[in-house]
RNA sequence: GCCACCGUAGCUCAGCCGGCCAGAGCGGCCGCCUUGUAAGCGGCAGGUCGAGGGUUCAACUCCCUCCGGUGGCUCCA
């Protein structure tokens, strides 16, 4: 038998019998138990059943590596496909990739259960006890096409990728077969700490023109203390949810007379809405921003030049006949900005102009996704174009990089990203055709990105029908991404609508951009992130409720009253509690509302014309003199101060 | 909009393989207690059991339609 070297890593290399197989050699250097879940062969990922027939290198993919939990989560969706098919002999697999966290699968069957979810869970147990082998069978198209004859999606995805003369490889375990490109765990063993999860309604292709499908959702994960951890972030995060803090703490109503997606900020939330509004004119004013108000809705010819209702029309309402026309309500505020700045003559001088608006726009939402604050049919928003030369645009989106970053910081966000959204080329009816225009505002945008050094993940297809974006990424507490901002490069307006300046050499000039942005998302959809960020413990300035006051007796009373009225006089937002139910009722009763802070007041205090503060934490600080308590918690209010430091920071 | 699941008091939930007047805790209101850091005690009020049809001697419980919610799909700030 001829011998061949394998070098196993940490320059060890040994020799073997030519054909032994990968798994074999990892057994053989790493333990049968090494949690090794496949190979990697010359860099390739390979079965422990490949054979090796030369000299090579051979390195263990670990369970608990990235690539090790695709290929777990890739054998999980295997292992649900043979259980689905076991159950229920007329569905036919589609699809099942790996995603974060575990795996899905698609089907077309009958809808699933939730009783026939927990069978199927069940039927994937026992298969893993059984410990099948995954078998990998290389066959030729023919061959393929014959196994799989009886499955439309499988003959697609042949067509499709691999063309009409390639072979490719199935995988085999019992009596259940898939095509697939590998590799996988070798047997249905390894598959041990996985959980359906849900399922839900999906279309072949994501195209709703064709097949609906059944999409059936796992977790999955290497070890028992991972699928664990996972399931634990998911019941934290459901403490988070701005849905119920937003209940919790009045933030928001919403009523079935009203209609979906229609909010109605209550008080507290108003607060929130203020504060961030108020921090944005601030901000605004000092980055050169001027400020409008634009109606609600307008007419029909509008929207026809500004592009939306060829490009936006499922996203906005049904149009409204009027005496003396047809209306419609806003999607943008951006059509009616472009009417302020053509309004009379530019001068380079003016330029970039940047006009701001915090108003309201309406966008008909499919009514399956509305939810919460998070997607909602009513927008409000702190908008603003910015008008400019090519020339100027570099500095404009830097500079509304960097207020987002700021804005960001000041909230106490680190977790977001950027994306560059471009347009898809290969579906040109959802964008303005022109195509020379998209590849140059695109290299623009990528080169100001580049130069700036933010990294970003390009998004194809995620572009405005009139432009491409950057767009900034966060992950909602329950897993979901969103955009938070976006600053969106138009290059079709200044035709559209005759934008145009008078240049330094006084002749007309139409090269006017149009920057769209929006750094603070929506109102709404801001103070979900809010809400979820703090778990609705807002730092001062943004707490609805700033300060508790919670008297020990009646007797307490007076003085209540007059440290409530010094705080108001400071202009922080304070309540008083001087109900007679015992201090441990009052302080649980209160938290509920999270206060930045609540103050005990008792004899003690009235003697020392002090108060006594709780922290949210539990941290206490007693006999601050009710004075330095006004002075200090108004100084960390107008800092806006990310977080509460006056019972921590002592 | 599509698919699945869910819908009992302001909130959280029990009851429901059909059968006595639909229950609890919290919250609210009224008393008592006068309180030092996450529930003091007692009483009262509050529900056309999401809505409308149907099956049945009988429906909160079974069926249908609609409305609303949740999770996904699609979409997206």
């Amino acid at each position: 038998m001829a011998m061949i070297t394998v070098d196993v890593g940490a320059e060890a290399v040994h020799e073997y019998t030519r054909g032994i197989t990968a798994g074999e050699v990892i057994a053989n250097v790493h333990g049968r138990k090494s949690g090794a879940v496949a190979a990697l062969v010359n860099g390739e990922e390979r079965d422990f059943s490949h054979p090796l027939d030369g000299d090579c290198t051979v390195a263990p993919i670990p369970g608990e590596s990235d690539a090790g939990l695709y290929i777990l989560r890739h054998s999980c969706a295997h292992l649900l496909a043979q259980a689905v098919t076991e159950l229920h002999p007329d569905a036919k697999p589609a699809i099942g990739p790996p995603i974060e966290h575990g795996f899905y699968y698609d089907f077309h069957m009958e809808p699933v259960s939730e009783e026939q979810l927990r069978a199927i869970g069940k039927r994937m147990k026992q298969l893993v006890k059984q410990n099948l082998k995954l078998e990998r069978e290389e066959l030729d198209n023919a061959a393929l096409r014959k196994l799989f004859g009886d499955n439309q999606f499988k003959l697609e995805i042949l067509d499709d990728k691999l063309g009409h003369d390639v072979g490719s490889s199935a995988y085999r375990q019992g009596d259940f077969v898939d095509l697939c490109r590998g590799p996988h765990v070798p047997s249905t063993a390894h598959l041990r700490w996985f959980n359906l999860t849900s399922t839900s309604q999906a279309y072949w292709r994501a195209d709703r023109e064709r097949e609906s499908l059944v999409r059936i959702y796992g977790l999955c994960y290497a070890t028992k203390d991972g699928l664990r951890t996972r399931e634990r972030q998911l019941e934290e995060a459901a403490k988070r949810d701005h849905r119920k803090i937003g209940r919790e703490m009045e933030l928001y109503m919403i009523d079935e007379l009203l209609g979906k997606g229609l909010p109605i900020w209550l008080p507290h939330g108003e607060v929130l809405k203020d504060e961030i509004e108020r921090y944005a004119v601030e901000t605004e004013e000092a980055y050169g921003y001027v400020r409008i108000t634009t109606p609600v809705l307008g007419k029909q010819q509008l929207f026809e030049a500004s592009g939306h209702l060829p490009h936006y029309a499922d996203s906005m309402y049904p149009p409204m006949e009027m005496d003396d026309g047809t209306y419609y309500l806003k999607a943008m505020n951006c059509p009616m900005h472009h009417l302020v700045f053509r309004h009379r003559k530019r001068s380079y001088r003016e330029l970039p102009l940047r006009i701001a608006e915090y108003g309201t726009v309406y966008r008909n939402e499919l009514s399956g996704t509305l939810s919460g604050l998070l997607r909602v049919r009513m927008l409000s928003m702190n908008d603003a174009h910015i008008y400019c030369t090519l020339e100027q645009v570099a500095a404009e989106v830097a500079a509304n990089i960097r207020m987002a970053q700021d804005y960001y910081a000041t909230f106490g966000f680190n977790d977001y990203s950027f994306r560059l959204s471009l347009w898809d080329p290969e579906k040109r009816g959802k964008y303005i055709d022109q195509p020379e225009n998209w590849e140059a505002t695109q290299d623009h945008l990528q080169g100001i990105l580049d130069d700036l050094g933010v990294e970003y993940e390009e998004a194809i297809g995620e572009a405005a029908f009139y432009g491409p974006k950057v767009d900034i990424q966060f992950t909602t507490a329950l897993g979901r991404e969103e955009s938070i901002a976006t600053i969106q490069l138009d290059f079709a307006a200044k035709e559209r609508f005759g934008l145009g300046f008078m240049d330094e050499t006084g002749t007309e000039n139409g090269e006017v951009f149009v920057i769209h942005r929006a750094p603070l998302s929506t109102h709404e959809r801001f103070v979900a992130f809010l809400t979820e960020q703090w778990m609705g413990n807002f730092p001062a300035w943004l707490a609805p409720v700033q300060v508790q006051v919670i008297t020990i007796s009646e007797k307490h009373r007076d003085y209540a009253a007059k440290v409530r009225d010094a705080l108001a006089a400071a202009g922080i937002r304070v309540r008083i509690d001087d109900s007679d139910h015992t201090i441990g009722k009052k302080i649980r009763t209160h938290r509920k509302m999270r206060p930045a802070y609540m103050l005990i007041l008792g004899d003690e205090e009235v003697a020392g014309n002090t108060v006594g503060i709780r922290a949210r934490d539990g941290g206490q600080r007693n006999g601050v003199p009710l004075a330095d308590f006004v002075v200090a918690l108004a100084a960390e209010v107008t800092n806006r101060s990310p977080e509460l430091r006056l019972v921590s920071g002592e």
